[in-house]
DNA sequence: CTTTAATGGCTCATTAATGAGTCAAAAATA
DNA sequence: TATTTTTGACTCATTAATGAGCCATTAAAG
């Protein structure tokens, strides 16, 4: 009977989840669908529909950026060509970056 | 020993998580972080964090969304202020939406 | 080149998310 | 107002995500 704590989250991130919410609920409300309409749409349950326009950390972002793609709330760019064209950019961008990184010294001496 | 079958998804969803992920691992790299250590700041495993900068749909947004905070990816708004803000003014704009919709739900285009 | 650390990719047990269902309250429309 | 539909908020069984651990590979640095 114990409620599991729930994974600690930054403030901000918290805002991000609460506005990514109600863009989605605008949204769905401006195209006038019901919560079951775009639940079904989006190929999940109505009661996480209903979390994730809360802006409940623990739903997937699968499922969270089918429903905002659906709606139509612009995810990085305003359309599918765009973004296509920003993750091939960063792809190669990606190709020129160290492998692997070097733990940096943590500990710095300052006894002298 | 049935592979579950994954959750459908759109191309345009599963772009944007692919770019999101990116983002991530090239804030990671330019910090100088190992995946160990952004992961342990982030309080999730090493592995959940590899799934992550994937963009594996199927990784939970409040884990996506803290990694992407810590290692300075922009949520929104560049800054914590800005995006409080912008929260702040879409629940005012939100407040004078229809509370419920009532669906004519005719057929809307979903093919992206 | 050698050494050492980071990464990727698995398995599997545990934990948490999800779907289905119900119900009361609220809101839209006649 | 009365009626009908949507919404929000639960419970609980099932399913999937997560963490821990391991090992081979790759990459960085001596």
């Amino acid at each position: 009977m114990v409620k599991p704590v729930s994974r600690p989250i930054s403030h901000h991130s918290s805002n991000a989840l609460q506005l990514l919410g109600q863009l989605v609920r605008e949204a769905r409300i401006n195209k006038s669908m019901t919560t079951s309409d775009l639940a079904a749409r989006a190929g999940i349950s109505r009661a996480l529909l209903q979390r994730l326009e809360r802006g409940d950390p623990s739903c997937s972002i699968g499922a969270v950026f089918e429903v905002a793609t659906i709606c139509g709330v612009p995810l990085f760019e305003q359309d599918a060509r765009q973004l296509a064209s920003h993750l091939g950019l960063h792809q190669e961008k990606m190709a020129l970056l160290p492998k692997a990184v070097r733990a940096i010294a943590k500990e710095v001496k300052d006894d002298f």
